[in-house]
Formats: C-alpha cells, structure tokens, sequence
DNA sequence: CTGAAAGCGCTTACAG
DNA sequence: CTGAAAGCGCTTACAG
C-alpha cells in the first residue's frame, strides 16, 4: 500500500475501487444502495473508504443527480436588526440541522433593488434546490414567484398574502402574549395593560389579540383604555408606557408587544420612581439581548424547533400538501415580573 | 431532498450554442475568455444567453475547473452571543460581498466535540475552496490544522497563537477606546475612568492599554485607582461601576470594554440620582442594539469593511504574503456622551 | 478564430 | 451480486 503524501490529491472513488478490488461502480452501491451489495464486498469496500478518507466529491454528485441537496437562504443588511437578530439565530439553527438531511446552507445576500434576480440567477446556477424564505411581508413578490416556478420553498413566517398555501412554519404570537398575561396575573398583578405597535402590523395585532384573549380568559374587563402603541422608538415608546401608567391603577403589568417597547415601560416606571416588576410588571417580546441585560421578563420564540420544522416540511413529500405549523413560544420569567422579592 | 421537477428544463450550453450556430466550445469562450472571440461571433452568443436566460451550471464548472468558489463560514449557536452579534454582522456583509467575487458562502455548524472534522469534511467534499474564520482564541486548533494542511483561509480576528501567520484582519480595539477617550475629554469630562473585563483577555487587555494611551495623550494621569473590572454581567458591572464611581470626582467619564458593562455603568449613574451624558459620560464597546436602545454613546466596529478585506486577502497571490491588517472603529455618538443639552 | 476530443467524479439503468 | 457503458454540463489544451 501506497504511503499518501500529507497534500495529496484528494481520493476519489476510483481510489477506493482499486484498493478494494472492485469497480468503481461497486463503490458507488456501496455508498447509495448498500442493501445491493455483498455483505463481504460492503465490508471490504467501506473499510478502504475509512482507510483512504473517502468523501463523495459534492459537484459531482450534485451534476450526476441533477439536484444540490442545498437550500439557500436570503440574508440582508438592512433587515437583519427588525427582529432582533431572530432571524440570524434562525439561520444558525438551520445550518445545525442541514446535516441531518445531507444537506447544505446557502447564505445570499440580494440586491435589494431586485430581490428576485438574487433568487432566480442562485437557482438558475443550480446551486440550490429550494429556498426558505424568512421575514415575509405584506406584497412580498418572493413567494407567488417560487410558487409560480414550482420552486421548493417554505417559510418561517406567515404567508400573508397567499392564505392557500401551507408551507410556512410561524410562531404563535398570540398564544405566547396569551400566556404572558396569565403569567401577571398569577403572580398578582391586579390589572394587565397592553404597549403594542400602532394597529394595521399583522404580528402586532395578533400580539395585541393575545392580551385581549387573555385578559378575558383570567376574568378581567379591559376598559379599553388600558393600551397604547408607540413605533419601535424607545422615546416614543416611553411617552406611551407613561401615558399607559397614567390610567393604570396600583399594582399594574404591562405587557409589550417588542423588547424595545418593554424597555420604553421600564424607562416609564422608573421615571416614576418606582421598581420594575415590585410595582409594576413589564414583559416583552423575543427574548433579545437586551431583555437579558435588563432583567426583562420575555417570551421567546422556539425558533431551533421552526428550523427543525422547516426542514422537515421542505423535506417532506408534496402529497399530501403539508401542513402549516404554528409553534408555541415560550416565557422566559426574570425580574420585572416578579412582584415580590422572594 | 425531494425535488419536484422543475418547470422548464435549464438551457445548457449546448442550447445557447444551437440557438448561436456555433460550437459549446465557443459559447464556452464568449463566457470565459471573449478576447478570444470574434466580435460578430461574441455579440450574436451573447444575445442568445440573455434571450435564453443561460447561467452556467455551477456544479459543472465546480468538477471541471476543480474549484468551488465557495468559502466555508462557521457559526455556532453557543458562541454567537458573545460577541454581541458582530458575527452575525459580518457573515451578513461577507455574502453581501461574494458575488463581487463570483463566489459565494456556505455555512456550516460543527459538531462542538470535533470541530475540525467539520473543516475536514466540507473541504473532502469540495464544497469550499478555503475559509473564513471567526472568534479566533488562544489555543484555537483550526488555524494550525488549516496551515498544515495547506487550506487557503482568513481570519477575522487575530491569530494569537501564531504570530507569523499574517492572513488576518482585525479590528484596533485600542485606538476606538483611544479614540473614545479622547471625544470624551474634548465632550468636557474632566477624569475618565475606565470599566474593563479581568485582565488576561487579549480583546480585554488590549482596550484597557487604549484607554491608558487615551489618557496619556490627553495630558491626563491615572491614579491607578480609576478603573475596575467586571465579568460579562449586568450585576457585577453595576456593582463595579458603582465603586468606580465613588472613587471618580464631579463631571467624570467611564469608558467601557464593552456595551453591557456600559449598561451597569448607566445603572450605577442612575443609582446615584444622577443622569448619564450630563453628570456623568459613559461609552461602551460594539455599538450593539442595546446601544442604540439606550442612546449609548458606543465605538463602533467596522464590520463591513473587515468583510471585504477577509476576500481580497483570500483571494490575493500567496506570493508576496498579504499584510494583515487592523482596522479602525468609530465612534457613534448619543446622548450618554453629552455633557450638556445644547 | 473556431471546433473535435478528452475528461472532471460521480450515478444509474442495464446486461451479464 | 457485479461491471461495462452512458452521460450529467462544463472547460481546456490542441489541431485545423
């Protein structure tokens, strides 16, 4: 046997067939359809495969079977701080996951001019075989483009605009402010405010419907003065939690739409001299780094499960048509929802 | 993945070559060397790939010119809070960059118990001609594995355990505090302290000497007893902040190693009833959300042009060695650097 | 300047 | 169960 040089070209399957003994096409059953072969040919085979470090050139294989086995991924400049390094968070989740499927991570980066081309010159290339779209919106040309070229695709993220198709995996915001809500109340706050984003967002009106849902379900009225909605602007949100503080009564919670809104509360409350979660509880929205820092009581998304989810649904076969999901998220409870000290 | 088949079958080579009446071999040098075309031939080939949409099948490139133009990017999702999402920021404008360099970027999250298997793997398989690397740390493997095995790569950060090797950029952590330091004296804050993590960090220790220059440069002397340390911890830097303060007289300033022990400093002004920017300056380090959030004066990294730098490099002749080079922050201005309202 | 030939590394029917 | 043949879509010397 031949000693390898350190920077030797790298094996390939012809390799493996001629120190195994077997043609090259054994080699490849062995990889692609093991049940095919002998058992003492397989043997053989795979053992000269860990011998040699062995790995399927990925261009060829990908030219062969006409598919790349990869998603791509649009990353933007601009967008990525809207949600709070979510969606960096989700890409990372869904690079983890990718080798399970054999599969890789394209990242691209479009212009923003003509997001489409990006989409079309990336799969026209056949670097991918599909997409996952994330941060969708109201008039997003993406979707009914991939669906029109009967593109692979699923988002995280509701597709507002085409009620009809199931390939989306989304987080249940309403459920998760729902629970928030519960939350005040058990731990003894007597009157649940809400600081949301001005109506007509449809992720902020969903959060909006979850404080209403929950105020009912926990037996409590809104008089229908007990919320305000401030842009993402921590002066402007402040404004509107102090405004909110105004009307609330003793031993009130807020419950904010954004983590950046919750801070604009707590700016609020200790402008009243007051303490954050011993006088008035405040919970906000996507767990960022920022609640962290703060001490900020938030609900998180389950945004490893929406990566694991989307695989799967992309993964999955076209009939049945799958079916959207909605993930529950989850409370993560510190300071500022405490009433007491323990 | 299960791929439903594509509408229309890609135009190939052969169909621009058929539709132009020449040769593949022709098409092939109007995409790859039109020097050497006829310009009649050149222009009538040309119009025949944009009237058929043709894109050069990448993974049939990849196996001919036995080259990905791809580079591997790792992320992690343990790590990539530490730096308080700056990485993330840079895959953003490293893939925003790419296509200038007809490349592009493939993501991949190692196993954490074998990291470098992960390097090995996605480099067997040709996916990648070389790599970025990120959160370089002492006793960092991947660097030494990557040298002696002869893989192109580039580093954003420095390589602290291999002090010969110059292909990496970084960002001059010491001239932004530098720099912090002296728009602080010049803002009219009369002693400037400094909040910094335990000494032994190579990033830590590095902006705790920017500081010291800052000082120096100012005509200011440090007692030796106007700085402290703290862990990445909210508690701990406002504890620390708040002796700091104690020991530093009337209109001082506190520049910080990083954002979040900026955020105990401005806990530890407010704790004292005074007001960050006009009684007391506070500066922090990487301009993170929570900066923005909290209209903290922060230095800046230039993430973006690190990223463009990290390709030219990689891309450059090996011959002569590329010069590894430092960039420098900036500084963002906000009103916790203000010493009056104007 | 243009085209015939070879080949990158693999997979997949198919024949033996 | 195993191997000979064809071919995925392109590029690159090379001959004409």
């Amino acid at each position: 046997m031949t000693v390898r040089p350190m920077r030797s070209p790298r094996a390939t399957i012809v390799d493996v067939a001629d120190a195994a003994q077997v043609s090259r096409q054994t080699v490849s059953n062995v990889l692609n359809r093991p049940d095919k072969v002998a058992p003492a040919t397989l043997e053989r085979v795979q053992r000269e495969i860990l011998r040699l470090g062995f790995t399927p050139h990925a261009s060829a294989q990908q030219l062969r079977r006409k598919r790349s086995s990869a998603v791509g991924f649009e990353v933007n400049p601009l967008g990525h701080r809207r949600m709070g390094h979510i969606l960096d968070e989700f890409l990372v989740e869904l690079t983890v996951v990718a080798p399970r499927h054999a599969s890789h991570v394209v990242a691209f980066a479009p212009d923003p001019d003509d997001v489409i081309a990006a989409y079309r010159q990336i799969l026209a290339s056949g670097l991918v075989d599909g997409f996952v779209l994330a941060d969708t919106r109201h008039t997003d040309p993406r979707p009914g483009w991939l669906m029109e070229h009967e593109v692979p695709f699923v988002s995280f993220g509701r597709l507002w605009d085409l009620p009809e198709l199931q390939c989306w995996v989304d987080v249940d915001g309403r459920a998760g402010v729902r629970a928030a809500v519960a939350h005040l109340v058990e731990a003894g706050y007597e009157q649940v405010g809400f600081l949301g984003w001005p109506a007509g967002s449809p992720v902020g009106d969903d959060r909006r419907a979850g404080w209403a849902e929950g105020l009912h379900e926990a037996g409590l009225t809104s008089p229908g003065s007990d919320e305000e909605s401030s842009n993402q602007d921590l002066d402007e949100a402040t404004a509107a939690a102090e405004r909110l503080l105004g009307r609330l009564g003793q031993g009130a919670a807020i419950v904010c739409a954004s983590d950046l809104l919750a801070l604009g509360a707590l700016r609020a409350v200790r402008n009243l001299d007051l303490e954050p979660g011993r006088d008035v509880g405040v919970v906000g929205f996507d767990d960022t780094e920022v609640a962290a820092a703060m001490q900020l009581s938030s609900v998180r998304q389950p945004v490893a499960e929406a990566a694991r989810v989307a695989w799967d649904m992309l993964l999955a076969p076209t009939s049945p048509e799958p079916q959207a999901q909605l993930l529950t998220p989850t409370l993560t409870v510190r300071r500022t929802s405490i009433r007491r000290a323990p």
